[in-house]
DNA sequence: TGAAGAATTTAGACGGGGCTAAAGTACAAA
DNA sequence: TTTGTACTTTAGCCCCGTCTAAATTCTTCA
């Protein structure tokens, strides 16, 4: 009932690799995700299967059974309310947070999680626009389309990042890019692929296509 | 600069066992404190000794060095701060917090913890009345002394418990025993060191001596 | 279809932290 | 001063999670 740290991270990766990629999950991509070796991820696989939280089959990749993807999806509603307390309560900004959260995730308290949940008043969201899982372990997906498949002048809002490097959330403050954030691309330099951007209503910035590949949106109606 | 989970739990083991009972601190005590066997804290202490946390000779005992015990209060001050988060901020009990404070305490960052403290709005004591160290780990010892020891009819206040097990603080609330609570002693039962304690201004109550030996209490003055 | 070549697994090792059993040391009582 | 007993350390083992190097399997493409 109780696993390890190194478990409960390997699943989270498994889950998320799977998540956008599909399945099965190989063992190199578990590897870079995790930093580590593929020869380590192997050793864990067999750990993993041996409890039942994966299917395995030797060089075929794996996927969750539906103990272990209940158990990722718990590890990542712990991940992202314990963002929310960061940002919200402790005044972190959204690029310093996850680290921190990366620990306190596996903090056992099977009350701990359910009253910082309703502590934060049971937010839906985590400071990246990630959707939280419910204590049972359930979530909807945000409606988000790339910023990169945006059409010209169909008004959008921020909703998501795809990256979560700091460097990356760091570039996006000082472009004043920050979740909610109304929008509307202006062009798309045929040449590389940047896009230029109406931001609310201020000056249009210009942002690589690259950048442009990584924003979720929604586009907001064009009536009302 | 940075410790294992484990090498944290041992300096604050040795940390407790001498403020209580002085230095040498014996590999026996600690493996009681820490419920592990003597051999396996001797392995420990050689290597803590290596890292100059501790003076250690062998057959005779550890003190923590300088950096050894500036770990230690460190370590003992996320303790305590965590143990406060639980209780004024997520409404956990005193007899509740102990066991996931122990996990919280190892969580690294530079920030977090004083961005907590401030969170706190910095407190002086946890939960349990025990004094909080600052960033600097330094931190004033409360004025105490135990209720056995108090003289008849002397005004005082509970102020700290010497016994941290949740079967005990479940005692004390039952019997409206919590911390800032006004007292005096009625009477000494000669037989076999009962105490019988007035509480605020309710009907007086009885404890068994091994109670009184649990609980601190501060005389009040009694002028004014 | 039959190698390369890439991906994966196995073999063997290591450091961290724990255990039991046996050996060594200290100390108190005679 | 000796000796018995309690305490401590050592020796040897285990599990976890990681690594490198070598072997194996899959896949692709000539
Ligand atoms: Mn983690
Ligand atoms: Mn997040
Ligand atoms: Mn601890
Ligand atoms: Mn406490």
């Amino acid at each position: 009932m109780t696993y390890t740290l190194a478990e409960e991270d390997y699943l989270k990766a498994i889950y998320k690799i799977a998540e956008r990629h599909g399945t099965p999950v190989s063992t190199s991509a578990i590897a870079e995700l995790m930093q580590t070796r593929p020869a380590s991820v192997t050793d864990m696989l067999k750990k993993l299967a041996d409890k039942e939280l994966i299917d395995y089959k030797r060089y075929h990749g794996v996927s969750l059974t539906r103990t272990g993807a209940r158990q990722a999806t718990l590890l990542i509603r712990k991940h992202r309310l314990w963002e929310c307390f960061l940002v919200d309560k402790l005044g972190f900004s959204w690029d310093e947070v996850h680290e921190i959260a990366e620990q306190l995730e596996h903090i056992q308290s099977d009350t701990l999680i359910d009253r910082l949940d309703d502590y934060l008043e049971n937010p839906k969201f985590d400071p990246h626009g990630d959707p939280i899982p419910d204590a049972s372990g359930a979530y909807r997906m945000r409606y988000q389309i790339l910023l990169s498949d945006l059409g010209l002048h169909k008004p959008a809002v921020l909703v998501g990042v795809r990256e979560h490097a700091s460097s990356f959330l760091q570039y996006l403050d000082q472009n004043r890019l920050a979740l909610g954030a109304t929008l509307e691309v202006v062009e798309v330099l045929p040449y590389d692929g940047s896009v230029r951007l109406r931001l609310g209503d201020g000056e249009p910035i210009l942002i690589s296509g690259q950048v442009a590949r990584q924003l979720y949106v929604r586009q907001t109606t064009e009536s009302a």
